[in-house]
DNA sequence: GCCAACGTTGGC
DNA sequence: GCCAACGTTGGC
C-alpha cells in the first residue's frame, strides 16, 4: 500500500466536510502530473493525508483513503463550474478523480512549520522549493513521523 | 495583497 | 521548437 499527500483549501473543502461526506469525489485535479499520478500510480486501498492550504494555518489535518479507480471528473463539463474545460473531449475525456473515503482527523493541525523544522523531513516534497502538486507520493517513514506528531 | 515558482498558451 | 506573456499555486 502506498501513501500520498492531497491539498484542499478548507475553505472550499475541509477535512470536516470529509468526515461529514464519509466518501467523496476529489474533483478539480488540473494538472496533467497530477492527473497521471492518480492515473497511472495511485491504487485503491492507498492511504492520504488531507493537507489545508493556501489558509491561516497550513498542515496536515486528517488521514483518508482511496476507494475508486480512476474516473472521468464530472466538473470538466459543466459549464458552471470554476474547473469547466472547453477544450476537454467528452468522447475522451483529459481529466479525472478518484473518490476518497473520510479515516481519521487528526486531534490538531500539524502545520506546515512543524513539518518544517521535523528532523527526517528534509526530503518531503512539501518542504521543497516552488513545490506545487496538490497531489503527491509520501513515504513510509515519512508517514509514520507525520502520523505520530498528529 | 504580494511575490516567487512554475505550468500553459500561442505567435513566430 | 523557442520563448514571452500570462495564469495559478500557495506561503507569508
Amino acid at each position: 500500500m502506498a501513501y500520498w499527500l492531497m491539498k484542499s483549501e478548507p475553505g472550499e473543502y475541509s477535512i470536516d466536510d470529509l468526515e461529514r461526506d464519509g466518501v467523496e469525489p476529489w474533483d478539480g485535479i488540473r494538472n496533467y502530473q497530477v492527473r497521471n499520478m492518480i492515473r497511472d500510480t495511485m491504487q485503491v486501498g492507498d492511504q492520504a493525508i488531507f493537507y489545508h492550504s493556501s489558509c491561516k494555518v497550513p498542515g496536515a489535518v486528517g488521514t483518508m483513503e482511496i476507494v475508486s479507480e480512476a474516473y472521468p471528473d464530472p466538473t470538466q463539463f459543466d459549464a458552471n463550474d470554476k474547473h469547466f474545460d472547453a477544450k476537454s473531449d467528452p468522447e475522451n475525456p483529459r481529466w479525472l478523480l478518484r473518490d476518497v473515503k473520510f479515516l481519521s482527523k487528526f486531534e490538531r493541525t500539524v502545520t506546515l512549520k512543524e513539518l518544517k523544522a521535523h528532523p527526517g523531513l528534509e526530503d518531503f516534497q512539501l518542504n521543497k522549493r516552488g513545490n506545487r502538486l496538490s497531489i503527491f507520493p509520501v513515504s513510509d517513514k515519512q508517514w509514520k513521523i507525520i502520523l505520530g506528531l498528529a
